[in-house]
DNA sequence: TCCTCTCATTTCGGATCCAAAACATCGCGT
DNA sequence: ACGCGATGTTTTGGATCCGAAATGAGAGGA
């Protein structure tokens, strides 16, 4: 049987699904002795996979002392969407004279079930009751989506990486709380996204382009105001040097 | 004695200028054993350095075969030029509002040293003799300055970071033979360098975005007829996890 | 000759072991 | 009571050791 990975990866997938997930807090520090229990193997391979976690910028090293769960602050995280902005701009450019109808076709699916779960939200938002984490992770989710088909379609595998771990600078499923003042946002950004496709449709690379940028910085906008009502009990894990 | 760094730290940044540099030529494959006898320490911290060198995208791991210096592929370094040129362009609008009298003057000295290299490259490609590689270096370094600037006004660590890891995918110091036609892509990019001043003299940020997004590109066309006189081999293994 | 099976050698991944650095506790002297 | 240094504990960084996978050489057979 050939082992196509090894322990230290599978760790360290692990973690940073956790970690970006918000399933291990920012400031956390990391055991190594903790965490070769949890996976039941010895700390060589702890510490490898902390090693990749620090070069992804997920963790800090802080030589004798531990690994520290990065946290992020709000400039940084300001940044992270002015990345994305860009990226996905280029992206969108780059995808939309390659877009197939099948393409086309697979946004427009992938829109509806977007626009669906909006209204939802919009609803729960307008009433005003306690947000429920899981439908806000399923909008996120169906939001990436749409995204992921201009990358895959754009075909720059460096930009899609580098974009999708600036994405990864976030919320997790942790519960937040509706506010009315996020209707407008949702509103907008589904519309944002049906704007997107028309100009893909339209074979318009540069409107394609700025509207990508101009939707990215708005769901900044609305990541802001979450995180506003999240208070101070919700940081968002991150990056750096 | 305080021990501010770790020696899984030191090798692996001793390793990625090597890398980067082109001392270590990609498709190199790095034995474990060599290295710690060389660094005069065990495999162990070796093993971490290079598992931080695969999360940066330098090395690729092959389990049970060894960790190979990454080659790249002329698309990849087509796109890492796109990224280069998004995220500067970026850097550059957020600079110019920022840009005080004495970045304006750190700029002009800069640049004058740039100016003055670009006029000796470009007397070495007229007259056609085999190029000298130092000079290409201590060109291309004096360019990285320029931006480096930029950078810094701009206060964007996380654009930085991205951008510089872009402008690695690159050369290194192997030779290269002049030829006439870099001269005009010399002066193309001298001309670029000022113009891009001057519209951070005047305020124009969005003009001095342009200008650094429409240069990084054009520096893309320079190399790819450097690597075209290299007889450029260009593959790349596949992403080490 | 060429193919294949076997077996020795390399090299890697992981476990275990050791020294040193940080941290916590406690006792002493003022 | 309070500051301060000695001492034991925890945790990390690194070295050493071992089993397993891959590579390579050589023997044997078609």
């Amino acid at each position: 049987m050939a082992t196509l990975s090894t322990k230290a990866d599978d760790i360290a997938r692990v973690l940073e699904d956790e970690i970006v997930g918000g399933l291990i807090p920012p400031d956390t520090v990391l055991r190594q002795e903790t965490l070769s229990e949890r996976f039941e193997v010895s700390r060589t391979p702890v510490r490898e996979a902390l090693r990749r976690l620090a070069a992804l910028g997920l963790v800090s090293f802080e030589p004798n002392r531990g690994v520290r769960v990065r946290s992020i602050s709000a400039h940084e995280l300001r940044e992270a969407f002015l990345v994305r902005a860009e990226l996905e701009a280029l992206a969108t450019e780059v995808a939309t004279p390659k877009m197939t109808p099948d393409d086309l076709a697979e946004m427009d699916a992938v829109e509806r079930r977007f626009g669906d779960l909006t209204l939802e939200l919009r609803d729960q938002a307008r009433s005003g009751v306690t947000g429920d984490a899981t439908l806000f992770v399923e909008w996120m989710q169906a939001n990436y989506a749409f995204h992921d088909v201009i990358y895959r379609v754009a075909d720059l595998p460096l930009v899609e990486r580098i974009a999708k771990s600036a994405r990864r600078t976030f919320i997790g499923d942790r519960v937040w709380r509706a506010r009315a003042e996020l209707d407008q946002l949702y509103a907008k950004n589904d519309l944002q996204h049906r704007a997107i496709r028309e100009a893909i449709g339209a074979g318009s690379a540069t409107a394609a382009r700025a509207l990508a940028r101009e939707h990215v910085l708005s769901s900044n906008t609305l990541i802001e105001v979450v995180l506003e009502t999240l208070g101070a009990s919700g940081r968002a894990p991150g990056w750096g040097a």
